[in-house]
DNA sequence: CCTTAGTCCTGCATGC
DNA sequence: TGCATGCAGGACTAAG
């Protein structure tokens, strides 16, 4: 599933569509661009595309018109710029360009989802960016809550980016139990945490993401830190810190996966 | 204000 | 083999 270094990844590839223009749009499932097919067209068509940048899970197009198109992959989306015979079969959207080949938005299960927003009004609900240490701390002290730390993390609000693989990557790093309550936790724990989050996503981004099952760059090919990954997916295995096994729980509805004797409550 | 449950979706794994 | 069931989950909405 697409978190902040998968959709890092794919924002990166597809900085190079700066300068040019969509200049026709076909729809195959409405959901996927809420209905709004028509303003989609009227916003979009044949205006110059003036950046690509990311906003915590959002792949984020700015154009002349000062429009902002948004793409969400959830949990099996991707932009790809050729369509195999089974991937046509989900081929959601397709924005045809001037200057390049066309790209495709493809999603099996059909969660992602496409928007668009006024310059001065962009995703207005989101957190800071969670790639510097003290950003990261800071946010985290602003939270007075006392929800269970997991759940802390996979909210957006409070902190973007963060799914719920990174989640289990970085509690395991900063040994801290997924299931503690934020306010019992102690401030060394929450700097720990703090110093693995950008650590964990920026060694991600560097490995071009990773790969469970959907998620494929522009070039339509995996990533490569699923190789690295030391809790998630991992239960039945032995921790690679002190050789007990990594245990699976559910956290707020999510699949956790901790190591039982590194991460005591 | 809070937390929890339900919703959207399809493919794949599992069990009988 | 075939069919039914359940699970995966990010963000949003509704209910309590």
């Amino acid at each position: 599933m697409p978190e902040l270094p998968e959709v890092e990844t794919v924002v990166r590839e597809l900085r190079h569509l700066s300068g040019d223009q969509f200049d026709s749009l076909k729809v195959h499932w409405f959901k996927t661009v809420g209905g709004e097919e028509k303003l989609f067209k009227s916003k979009l068509l044949n205006k110059p595309i003036t950046r690509v940048f990311r906003r915590g899970k959002y792949i984020c197009f700015s154009f002349a018109n000062k429009v902002i198109l948004t793409i969400h992959l959830r949990m099996t989306g991707k932009l790809i710029f050729s369509l195999s015979e089974k991937d046509q079969k989900h081929c959601r959207v397709e924005f045809g360009l001037k200057k390049n080949k066309a790209l495709y938005f493809v999603d099996i299960r059909k969660f992602g989802r496409m928007q668009l927003w006024e310059e001065d009004h962009l995703l207005p609900d989101l957190g800071p960016e969670p790639l510097e240490k003290d950003v990261v701390y800071n946010a985290l002290l602003e939270y007075k809550g006392k929800k269970e730390i997991k759940k802390v993390l996979l909210d957006q609000k409070i902190l973007v980016g963060v799914g719920n693989i990174y989640a289990d990557e970085a509690l395991f790093q900063a040994k801290i139990n997924p299931n503690s309550k934020f306010d019992r936790i102690s401030k060394k724990r929450i700097a720990a945490l703090s110093d693995a989050i950008p650590k964990i996503l920026r060694a991600s981004i560097n490995n071009m993401g990773t790969t469970l099952s959907d998620y494929r760059t522009t070039k339509n090919i995996g990533g490569e830190n699923q190789n690295y990954l030391k809790v998630y997916g991992q239960t039945g295995l032995p921790c690679v810190v002190c050789d007990s096994t990594i245990k699976r729980l559910i956290v707020g509805g999510r699949s956790t996966h901790y190591c039982p004797v590194c991460q005591k409550k």
